[in-house]
DNA sequence: CGGCTTTGACCTGCGC
DNA sequence: GCGCAGGTCAAAGCCG
């Protein structure tokens, strides 16, 4: 993931580099990893629904960063409940469970197979909601970034159909750094700097 | 004490 | 018009 590098100062984020899901809305990313293992030392992978083939390397941050991330379509998942919910979403919300009609924030909704509800993407996220879904034994919880200037959310839900997997939805892009990035390479770039003293 | 989660109430759109 | 469903708010409580 060498373009994690680029989120290092305050410089918005490179374009997403990832294609495949803005044209095709039937990718399966799997999480199958131990609990609280940070995504972003042990990235899922993304596989096709249909063959099972395992896709080439995804670059995480940008995907879930990027300030020109995928178009501002919507990814939908396998799940036909699922589809139908990212459908309703489009509409999008102001105030208190308002639904008016503004322009769409890019959403991303994909699958991840773990058994742990919240997906480590590095970036914090503060609960804000959670509710039981209709037609699903599971309820679905609300998330917000925590950095003050980002009002990026997302959606968590695990399926009723199948409970190993775990539907995430992300709305909006962060226009931040990934926090638990910065973490991970400050040192590393200070002892750059003090070597680089030699 | 600050940050986070929980949870019931509230608000609005949509379908009937 | 009414009820339902989904999304958000905000107070209360928990935890490090």
């Amino acid at each position: 993931m060498s373009p994690l590098m680029e989120g290092q100062d305050q410089t918005p984020l490179p374009p997403l580099p990832l294609q495949a899901p803005n044209h095709n809305p039937s990718y399966l990313f799997t999480h199958s990893l131990l609990p609280s293992t940070p995504l972003l030392q042990h990235p899922p992978q993304l596989l096709h629904p249909n063959t099972g083939q395992v896709l080439p390397d995804i670059d995480w941050v940008s995907l879930l960063s990027g300030p020109t991330g995928p178009s501002s379509e919507s990814v939908s998942v396998t799940s036909g409940n699922i589809v139908d919910q990212e459908q309703k979403d489009n509409k999008d919300y102001t105030r208190r469970g308002s639904r008016t009609k503004k322009a769409t924030r890019p959403r991303y909704a994909f699958q991840t197979k773990s058994a742990d509800d919240i997906l480590d993407d590095g970036f914090r996220w503060r609960k804000y909601g959670q509710k039981a879904v209709k037609n699903s034994i599971y309820p679905r919880s609300y998330y917000r970034c925590t950095h003050h200037t980002c009002n990026v959310k997302k959606q968590v839900q695990r399926l009723s159909k199948d409970n190993s997997i775990v539907v995430t939805t992300y709305e909006g892009i962060h226009n931040h750094p990934c926090e638990k990035l910065m973490e991970t390479l400050t040192p590393l770039l200070k002892q750059m700097q003090f070597l680089s003293n030699f």
